[in-house]
DNA sequence: CGGCGTTTTGATCGCTCTCAATTTTGGTGG
DNA sequence: CCACCAAAATTGAGAGCGATCAAAACGCCG
């Protein structure tokens, strides 16, 4: 409750409360940052590696001609960067989308802990492996559904997250994205995003209204964009 | 030389000659499989790691509409899943695209060499940390980028990666993936891939023939795609 | 209340897909 | 060595999805 990266891990992997206080233990106190500030920035050292406690941040590429690819949203409890920082440099950078809350963890007193603590770096590494997962079906997005399949994939994603962490509530999901950022990591223009939401609410399929992410029909949702939440949730083999 | 996972792990941080024997010993002994056969099906229970040893393998999702996916493309050295054996089921296949010479590790032999080795660790983390940073700048290329941009860019992404591997001679690399499957792994379609292909050839940048890739003028082409490869070889941190 | 960024809607353009047919290539068996 | 076959490459014509350009309405914050 205290730390969303507690609340995550122990999602994946049921964490010894030892376990949990030493991980707390070499987490920095939490500060708040603005929106639309730059968490890390492509050609940066990496430094400490960041947790996301509150707000949503996005991993983002600027292309030469000033255009912006996002390709990953982070939600409360995700990491930027769990292993970053064996390389030189970043290659892309991290915006937070809204003000957030934020907190540290240095890499060293993490890998002392990975090496006292197996069990927490099975955690660590599903993650990791989750966020792959995700990298992957992002792929499969863009490449082969079209607008209305991609933006409703992309909120079928988001809401489930979301909903894991205990962001939703009566079926509602407090969403920060403008339809300029959700065109940002579709590879869409913010006009087409418009005409693809406007559809999906008038065929009552769900909604995005006063900031607010409505799922109305999952059903048809799923439906409609083909989405499958295996990739987001996969179970831990029983044995090592 | 013997061994193309060694060689590819030599070149992110070099190891020592007794690490090395040590990786080799676990590594099974290599078998011949035909192209066009699936290493691993979505929805298997992983297993062994593969390694390619010789011979290109994809990663691919197939959709509920029969369009295929490809979200990467392995060479020789490059790993079949390295800790995908947490999870419970594979989210995705993998299938070889030309005839192949692969060998296994287990994932018990290789964790306990881990702990021996961190420095052999480190090297399959920043693997990892490429394998990554390729999917993000697909991403990238399939939201940003219009056709020609998207397959110069591949095809500069995977001269890099066969030069490294020693698979480019005199500037021309063996290219054996069809137009079918370089459109799988864009989201075009294979006749406009020809089309592209042809206004590349035709301009002088670069042309297949003959199942050879030769980029004829690399400058030009990398100012076309805005290729840039530092994400596939970041150079290691100094110090841990 | 003013100003700026976001959302919304309309009209038109163009890149890429679709459908279709032909040519070329590579592999196989006679 | 040649005939044959299937798969891949190539080219053409036309359609459609999403981009672009433009403008108006809305909402939020100071």
């Amino acid at each position: 409750m205290s730390n969303a990266l507690l609340e995550k891990l122990h999602g994946y992997a049921p964490l010894a409360p030892e376990v949990s206080a030493k991980l707390e233990a070499i987490i920095s106190k939490p500060r708040d940052v603005p929106a639309r500030l730059d968490l890390m920035s492509e050609g940066d050292a990496p430094g400490e590696m960041i947790v996301i406690l509150e707000g949503w941040a996005a991993r983002y590429n600027i292309l030469p001609e000033g255009t912006r690819q996002i390709s990953a949203f982070l939600m409360p409890g995700d990491c930027c960067d769990l292993h970053v920082s064996v390389l030189a440099e970043m290659d892309h950078s991290i915006a937070t989308m809204t003000p957030a809350r934020v907190a540290t963890i240095k890499r060293a007193e993490l890998g002392a802990l990975f090496d006292a603590e197996p069990a927490l770096m099975r955690a660590f590494w599903w993650m990791q492996l989750v966020n792959e997962a995700t990298l992957r079906a992002w792929i499969v997005s863009m490449g082969r559904r079209d607008s209305l399949q991609r933006v409703g994939h992309l909120m079928c994603e988001l809401f489930v997250r979301a909903e894991r962490i205990g962001l939703v509530a009566n079926g509602q999901l407090e969403m920060p994205l403008t339809q300029i950022v959700i065109g940002d990591a579709l590879g869409l223009t913010p006009v087409h995003v418009n005409r693809v939401l406007r559809r999906l609410r008038l065929e009552g399929v769900m909604k995005i209204e006063g900031g607010t992410l409505t799922i109305a029909d999952s059903g048809k949702l799923a439906r409609i964009t083909g989405f499958d939440d295996t990739y987001l949730h996969r179970r831990l083999q029983r044995a090592a």
